[in-house]
DNA sequence: TGTTAAGCGAGACGGTACGTCGGGTCTTAAG
DNA sequence: CTTAAGACCCGACGTACCGTCTCGCTTAACA
């Protein structure tokens, strides 16, 4: 379907492949700055315009690879233990292993770039923010239900600013590691902040 | 004392400040990558080598505008009104309409680029995160001094991540607004986060 | 021949020749001092990448240039009437016209330039001066052969650098012109100092 | 005259000769073409305004230098031994050590700028080319007086451009030696062309 | 003897060309 | 009709030198 005829050469997926690796691992080897098309090219023994034909940019280049690392781990991200906060801490625990691996560099430098690119920037968000972010508003909204959590909605959308917020502060300012305990520490602060308003927490909400 | 030598013709005050609001300015017109220093040399009116003279880099002189603006507002860091959430909330609301006014495009680019450079990491650190940082740490430090709020350590700097964690994540990703409203209900999150110890909430220190 | 691969795109002739065009219009109009890559490139309408691929040097391109010409006037070289020195005659007016019409300020560059650049002085040497300077020799030679000339070879050297050396130092000195009036008088003074040795100029010999 | 008042610091003698001396050694060293009027005052251990206060070009300060050495030279260009030749050669040889020495770069250099400079090619012609043409046609022109030489006057003119047109071609393109063995079979050549008309020669004067 | 004015070394200033590198387009021959 | 190769035009890079401009400091002649 999204390939109009079948006649002429056909698309080289070892070509795809090979720019797509190419262009994550030069990435994280010497920064998105310094990322080049040129680059991406002679580290994927290809030609120039093989990269031109398929792909605009440079940003959409690293798009596309985040997306397939993305959809490789997709399955992870709706645990269901039964215990909400669990499930949070397993997707958080996720979360931080994948960024930590691979992509951070990427991704930092895509949203520094999406500043001022409006269409990179929702791209951005339907592949790499969007989805996780849901996930977890989605993990936390089921605990509501469950009536394991309150249900004030900002405190929702703030609880999941918190953890990705965090995340990023920290791998933008390396003043603090984001790993396995970060996740633990958020999940007990997000038990606090949305504890359910029961007596024993009535003079919290004031 | 920051001179040496008394001789030749003296640096250009003029060219320096042109210089700077040069670059902040083009760096939020065209964003951060396209920022160039023969634009930051057109645009201030002065000649290229009159940048390099003094700066290595485009981030070089990024930095330097924004320790100019930093020290400007430095005063409004510590503000004490007897109530620590309220001073906290004061620290956020200037820091929001900051970062909201001038600087967000510029130090999202600083900090991908800080990614692959340690040593623009530090002096990031050092001048702009920093700074902010610590504030909103004294004040909280402050107010368990004060017995306003509870002394686990790790929630506090927690806290702080969560402050300006949650600023960021929204300046990247442009899903919710940086602003005054912020600012409050993180203060309220806050409030529950680092209550008192009391007996309800012992199991969060672990 | 001289392509070893018959890949990639081809050079452009067109590029080439508006280069060696440019460069030759702008040594003349401008002076060889003045003459600069950018300027070449852009009166070529080429970029200046592409000069820089094919040429190291403003030197290299003018070489290139001034050897075409020498090629398409190659022909002129060998005449041979069956009086010597009327052949001699006839290279010289060539060769003054040629140089008149457009090349002079350029080799004149050039010979300034070799003087601290043995590699320009040999291809200077291989390319424009020496093929003229055999081309006279040989006709002296061949008049030595058919007994029109005596057989001095110090002589035949001298006459040789007696031509060119007037010509070139008329040309850099500008004290007289370099015409066909000086291939006459300089044909008619060759016939003094190469007269056969017979017993009229005896006593020139000494 | 030349000296308005006498008020204010004189001159510093010292950085003049400093100057002159560094213009010839530098374009001795490294050529006419990278010949910087930085480099000269670098070298000088002057600064630069100091010698754009005295001279306008690189071309300028290159002539007073080699006028300085002209000057000191002068002497040499009339000698009278009774011989004219033997006075020809004697001035010849000390034409071509001094080229030698030190200027041949120097003045095929200013030559070269000279073609599209009037007013240099004249300052040039009148202080470094003139006189010795002079000198040497003054010398041709006693012995035509003394009856030692024919009195053709385009030949005459014609034997200095051969003298000196040789030794610019052979030092331009270095194909043979400007030394004292030129020097001789120079004044031989001239013997031969300038040989008193007699009738075996008249044909030349055409 | 103190004032004054020009010359001095130093070095920053606004410019321009350098030679390199990457951008994005194009034109080949090979598959 | 895609691929690798690579030439094309363009323009930013960081450097060097241009010629001009300020500095603080001599260094005399004048007052």
């Amino acid at each position: 379907m999204t390939e109009t005829a079948g006649r002429g050469r056909p698309r080289s997926e070892t070509a795809r492949a090979a720019i797509l690796d190419a262009a994550l691992e030069l990435c994280q080897r010497d920064g998105y700055q310094a990322l080049t098309i040129k680059g991406i090219a002679e580290k994927a023994g290809v030609g120039r315009q093989t990269v031109y034909r398929w792909w605009p940019t440079k940003e959409a280049v690293l798009m596309e690879a985040l997306r397939d690392l993305a959809l490789r781990e997709a399955a992870r991200l709706q645990p269901d233990s039964g215990d909400t906060l669990r499930d949070v801490r397993t997707l958080l625990e996720a979360t931080f292993a994948l960024v930590q691996r691979l992509t951070g560099e990427a991704i930092v430098g895509l949203m520094a770039e999406s500043q001022h690119d409006p269409e990179l920037s929702s791209r951005l968000q339907a592949t790499v923010i969007g989805p996780r972010r849901t996930a977890l508003r989605d993990l936390l909204a089921r605990g509501v239900e469950r009536g394991d959590l309150s249900d004030d909605d900002i405190a929702l959308d703030l609880a999941v600013d918190f953890c990705f917020g965090t995340m990023w502060y920290r791998l933008m300012g390396r003043h603090a590691p984001v790993d396995a305990a970060l996740a633990g520490q958020l999940t007990a602060a997000l038990r606090r902040m949305l504890a359910p308003a029961d007596d024993d927490a009535r003079h919290l909400t004031r």
